[in-house]
DNA sequence: GGAGAATACATCGGTTACGAGGTATACGTG
DNA sequence: CACGTATACCTCGTAACCGATGTATTCTCC
């Protein structure tokens, strides 16, 4: 996830390390902080896959920069990343999101529309969090309080979700022609 | 997480490894899985802790079973991981949704009102994913229908837990006296 | 000119995650 | 009686996470 949203932001333009946490930390940060010590060795990882090259700059306020930037092997990287996420990344909301954050990184409308057609099938299975045996609770047969506002989000959000990617499937199937 | 979930289904009840992945698995695993490879050392860090106790019992179905139970250190150790949760706890969804599902667990109604204003503070915080330098943009204002996904389903799950957060506050302010 | 904040990068060590693989029993079906 | 599936537990090795800590520079404000 980490590793998805820094070939993400350096994929619209090199970054150096500091910078690059101040954008992750804006998308993902509030919910979930970016350690340096997390991203620093997340960079040397895939600098090491070669994913990407640094080069150092004279720092221009402070100390010296490494400016990243994604190798040929990188970018390519990226949108296999994109195009074929693994489940973890369709199921989990906070996977998720990275991927849709950067999903436009794919040209190809149909390749995009097969991504979110992954989410929608998940969206669609008939999953809760709290069971009777096998059968589902709904939110109106829990006696907790608590567990009755976990269900009430999920379906909010669920809701939401199922109506924005109906809209978006559709609109990106007009332009996929 | 994975030690909050065990700890928290635990306190209702012994429960050996298998069947207590089945109840992990049914509350969270359609989010993120449950590996086996994952679940059996945080019961050994946990018994390792003098959290719980396993108890060999002979299987009714299969190969022996390890019954487990909350030892009363465990169970306070709930209680606290319930009163005062880490604010990754708070602000990653997926934690909290694991803190609501236990919530019940702590007696004071007081106890579980303050837990439920940390995440309303936490909410009611401006926050965006994405900024135009530091002003916070809104859907509208986003080009990327994916970007723009991602703020409409944010504000949706914001606005459902919201509501929900300030009716069970106002209830449980009644019942707390 | 001293303090504090922001910029900029890094390592170390302990903890946690998890895929791959292993062991064994019991039950149903063909 | 072989095969598949469900039950039930486990280890190993690699990778990833992250708090604490260290280093150095520059800018602002008093």
């Amino acid at each position: 996830m980490l590793e998805l949203a820094i070939l993400g932001f350096l994929y619209d333009a090199p970054l150096h390390g500091y910078l690059l946490r101040k954008q992750i930390a804006a998308l993902t940060g509030h919910v979930r902080p970016v350690p340096e010590s997390t991203l620093y060795p997340a960079i040397k990882r895939l600098e090491k896959a070669g994913l990407l090259a640094r080069a150092t700059e004279p720092g221009s306020v402070a100390a010296p920069r490494h400016v990243l930037t994604l190798t040929e092997e990188g970018r390519r990287e990226l949108r296999r990343r994109l195009a074929e996420p693994a489940q973890r990344d369709i199921t989990d909301e906070n996977r998720w999101f990275t991927v849709l954050a950067f999903l436009r990184h794919l040209d190809d409308p149909r390749a995009q529309a097969a991504v979110l057609r992954r989410r929608l099938a998940f969206l669609e299975e008939p999953a809760s969090f709290f069971y009777d045996g096998d059968r589902p609770l709904r939110a109106e047969e829990l006696g907790d309080p608590f567990r009755r506002g976990i269900l009430t989000i999920a379906r909010a959000t669920s809701r939401a979700e199922l109506t924005w990617l109906r809209d978006t499937l559709a609109s990106l199937d007009d332009t996929g022609h």
